[in-house]
Order: structure tokens, then C-alpha cells, then sequence
RNA sequence: GGGCUCGUAGUGAAGCUGGCCUAUCACGCCUCCCUGUCACGGAGGAGAUCGCCGGUUCGAAUCCGGUCGGGCCCGCCA
């Protein structure tokens, strides 16, 4: 019966099975040390008998094993407990060299991020990189919970559509039989379809974007977070919500992965009980004061700027999250909401966290007229099957919404305190890079 | 797409104002020694036509041109 390495001390005096990874040897003589891996992290395992030692002789790290031993409470051993008197059977022998090394801290710098890409499958076994998809799959739990205690519906929308959605981003197009489809940049027109049904939606799922982009904040292929919800009667309904979702997210995993996020030099989380709103006005204003780069006649924040503002938060707010908010309705979607309190701003928001923007958060307009209207006027063609089954939605019946898109790989980046988007992703895409 | 920058054993780096480079170091790998290691330690060894092509030169890792491949910034970006 296998048992996993963190169970080795609660079976203290017992003859224990363990299965793993060889991940480490360390050959002194007449005593060997052998750390072995398995999901929860490593048993040491001591070799005191040669021919158990010989066994290994020709294996490289990797070599899939597993040890017979009595577990026993060792101070000076990891964890206090390792495994005495030990046999193995080896199961897969490795004997090619790795090439690179798993026991020790992978290489971050940016110069050797393909490195790290091209070896992907192995430098994963390294278990300080495993804690930066651990902390990844716990954050996407959180949401998930958090989510799904507040009566949002987990929907799945096709990836595969009827030409363009809309316009902004580039698209990939493909074949699709005898006609032409693109791969979705975002389910944005899908869910707000399914307001109408569900009120509350969320989704969890690749976005494709053929932007030649080439900085550490994009990909072509990203996660997004998008959710929807109905029957709002303002903004600020949709921002604490997406707000207050970010805080449980960040606070749980936080908790759970105190020591991971720490020995990743994840910087120590600064929140307060609600994000803090600025408006895209006020911190043009605020920026240009500060630094006397004059951006109050951008319709957009310079990555500069969205560095500064949360310098600022945390400084003066004391709050590392902050949402940007009424942006100009130049930079306006035809989907947006004018602010009708003040037709020269929308009533969109950006969160951004540790000098990033990682969500986009508007009110949508949901008049079926109105929206017609905005699409005819930035030249949409309402009766293309991309758009004709959106308006459908609208055309029956939508109560006022709104939601966000949230880039997950970016949460996870900024969370951990890493440089590159594309660090918090498995296997990232990008202009040069399609595989692994 | 524009600008800047980098390419040297399996990995990470040094050398790069030309010759002392027959290319240095660390990790990894191989052999041997070592009974408490945990980035073990010690002795020895193998492993690089210095991204590729061409040029300048008596001589090129080093200078020049081209090319291919990375990276960073800007732009683009539901």
C-alpha cells in the first residue's frame, strides 16, 4: 500500500511504501541519502546497503522508484521523519541526463525565459516552480467559490464563431470547412446573451488575440475570467462585486500558500476592505502633476501611468488593488454604457493590481434601439450571423448588466511578484512560440 | 510594426578596445574516496568547430556586413 511523503511521520515505526521520483542522491560513502518525489514533495530515504545502492548506479534523476523502508523520526532529516533500511524497485529507468536541473532554483531572467519554455515538461518536477501553478489552480478555486456562493452559473461558450465579433483585436482566422471563422477573442457576446437567462454567468477559458504583440503583459493565447450579471442599478454594483471577488481570492490563497508565496518573494498582499475607485480623469491629473508627463489628453492609461496610480494606492490608500474608472467615451466599445450622468465618459472601469491592469469592468448598454444605434455608428453590420444572435437577447428582453473580463495569467503573475505573464502560464503562446 | 539589446559545453555565466584562447568558471555528467547529507565535501576526467554565412586581417569568440533565433521598451491590444 503506497503511502505519500507528507503521511512518512504519522507511521512512525512502521514498514512504509513509497512511489516517486528519484529527485535527488547524495552518495557519502558507506551511507546514501535519496530524496524521492511525489505529489505532496519528497521522502528522504536512507541507503546503508551497497547493493540497494548499485541499483541506482547508471540513473539519472527522474527515474521513477519505489522504497521499502521503516519510517522513523529523524531530526536531522527533512520534515523530521525518513525512511531507514530501505529497499527499491525501480519502475522506469532514466539514464539519459537531464538538461537542466530540477533541485535547485530554476532560472527566472527574462534572457532565458525560452530556456525555461523549452523545458517545460521537466522544470515543473522543480517544486518551488510546481507552487506557482499550485497558487494558480488555488485562485481559480477561490473564484470559483466565491462565484458560485453568489448565485453565478458556470457557462462554456464556443471558441470556434462566424467571423469577426467585433472590432478592436486582431483575430485568427481558420478554415472551418467551406466557410471562414475565427477563434474567440472573448465570450463577451455570448454572455451577455446568457443574462437572459441565468441573470449571473461566469466563465473560465482561453482567449485569442493575434496581436503582434511582443511585451512581458501579452500572449496570444490567455485565460480569461468573464462574468456577467443582470438586474444591476449601477456600476458600482459590478465593481464591488468583481472587487470583493479579487479580496477573497487573493485573501484565501494568501492564507493557504503563506510559506509558497513567501519562499517565492511574493511580495506581502496590501488591501483594504473595498477597492478604491479613482477616476481615469483624476489620475491623468494625478500623474501628470507628479511626474510632468503630460497624459490628460490620453483616451487610455500609458503603462506608466498604470504603475504610478498603483504606487499611489498603496501609498496613499493603502490598497495595492484600485479601479480605474470613466474612461473617455472616445475609447468607448459599441457595447458600453455612455455615463448618463456625464455623456463624455463611460461607465467602464479598469482593475489593476501591482501596476497592471488585470480587468476590464463596464456597464453594458442594454436598450435593444440604443445598441443598434451605437454598432451602426462605428460601422457594424447588425445583421451578420456574428452579431444578428446577440441582438437577439437584446431584442427580448435584457435587464441592465454588467461584468468584466479578467486576465487570470496576469492575476497569477502579480500575485506571485513575477516579471513576465508568460512565467504564470504553463505553455505560453506567443508571436514566436507554439509549442510546447 | 519601430527602437535598443543579446547569441560562447547539457544549464548558467566570463572573455569580446584582435595574438598570452591550445577558450575560463560554476552547476550537471563519468570514475574514485567519504556513515548524517540536505545547493554535501574531496581527487581526477569527458564535454564547445564561440548561432549561421560571408568579409577585413599574417591572425577573428573578439572588428564589419548579412542572416537566423532570443530578450526588453514603445506601438497595437474586449
Amino acid at each position: 500500500m503506497r503511502i505519500l511523503s507528507s503521511d512518512v511521520k504519522s507511521h512512525i515505526g512502521e514498514k512504509v511504501h513509497i512511489e516517486g521520483w528519484l529527485h535527488k542522491k547524495r552518495l557519502l560513502g558507506g551511507l546514501t541519502f535519496i530524496n524521492i518525489r511525489d505529489r505532496r514533495g519528497l521522502t528522504q530515504v536512507v541507503l546503508e546497503n551497497k547493493d540497494e545502492v548499485e541499483k541506482l548506479r547508471g540513473l539519472q534523476i527522474g527515474t521513477v522508484l519505489s522504497a521499502d523502508g521503516t519510517a522513523v523520526t529523524e531530526p536531522r532529516a527533512p520534515g523530521g521523519a525518513e525512511l531507514h533500511d530501505a529497499t527499491i524497485d525501480i519502475f522506469v529507468r532514466v539514464t539519459d541526463e537531464p538538461p537542466i536541473e530540477i533541485d535547485k532554483p530554476i532560472q527566472h531572467k527574462s534572457e532565458n525565459l525560452d530556456t525555461l519554455f523549452e523545458y517545460r515538461a521537466l522544470n515543473v518536477r522543480n517544486l518551488q516552480e510546481q507552487k506557482i501553478f499550485k497558487i494558480r489552480a488555488s485562485l481559480l478555486r477561490y473564484i470559483r467559490e466565491f462565484l458560485t456562493d453568489h448565485e453565478f452559473v458556470e457557462i462554456n461558450t464556443p471558441k470556434l464563431i462566424a467571423g469577426a465579433t467585433e472590432g478592436g483585436a486582431e483575430v485568427f482566422k481558420l478554415s472551418y470547412f467551406d466557410q471562414e471563422a475565427t477563434l474567440a477573442q472573448s465570450p463577451q457576446l455570448y454572455k451577455q446573451m446568457m443574462v437572459g437567462a441565468f441573470e449571473r454567468v461566469f466563465e473560465i477559458a482561453p482567449a485569442f488575440r493575434a496581436e503582434p504583440s511582443a511585451t512581458v503583459r501579452h500572449m496570444t493565447e490567455v485565460y480569461m475570467l468573464d462574468i456577467e450579471m443582470g438586474f444591476v442599478n449601477s456600476h458600482d454594483e459590478v465593481l464591488d462585486m468583481v472587487g470583493d471577488m479579487t479580496l477573497h481570492a487573493l485573501g484565501s490563497a494568501y492564507q493557504e500558500h503563506a510559506e509558497d508565496l513567501k519562499s517565492l518573494n511574493a511580495p506581502p498582499l496590501v488591501v483594504t476592505d473595498k477597492v478604491p475607485q479613482i477616476t481615469v480623469a483624476e489620475i491623468h491629473k494625478l500623474y501628470t502633476k507628479a511626474t510632468g508627463t503630460d497624459t490628460t489628453e490620453e483616451k487610455d492609461l500609458i503603462p506608466d501611468e498604470e504603475k504610478w496610480i498603483c504606487e499611489y494606492a498603496k501609498k496613499q490608500l493603502g490598497s495595492e488593488l484600485v479601479f480605474a474608472t470613466h474612461f473617455p467615451v472616445e475609447a468607448m466599445k459599441f457595447y458600453h454604457q455612455v455615463n448618463p450622468e456625464d455623456p463624455t465618459t463611460v461607465l467602464w472601469a479598469d482593475l489593476l493590481f501591482r501596476g497592471l491592469e488585470i480587468a476590464t469592468c463596464p456597464l453594458r448598454e442594454y436598450h435593444y434601439d440604443k445598441l443598434v444605434e451605437q454598432m451602426k455608428k462605428v460601422g457594424m453590420d447588425v445583421d451578420h450571423p456574428g452579431y444578428k444572435y446577440y441582438l437577439q437577447a437584446f431584442k427580448y428582453g435584457l435587464p441592465q448588466h454588467g461584468g468584466c473580463g479578467y486576465g487570470i495569467d496576469r492575476l497569477v503573475e502579480k500575485t506571485i511578484g513575477l516579471g513576465n505573464v508568460k512565467e504564470a502560464t504553463l505553455f505560453p503562446r506567443d508571436i514566436n512560440r507554439l509549442a510546447p
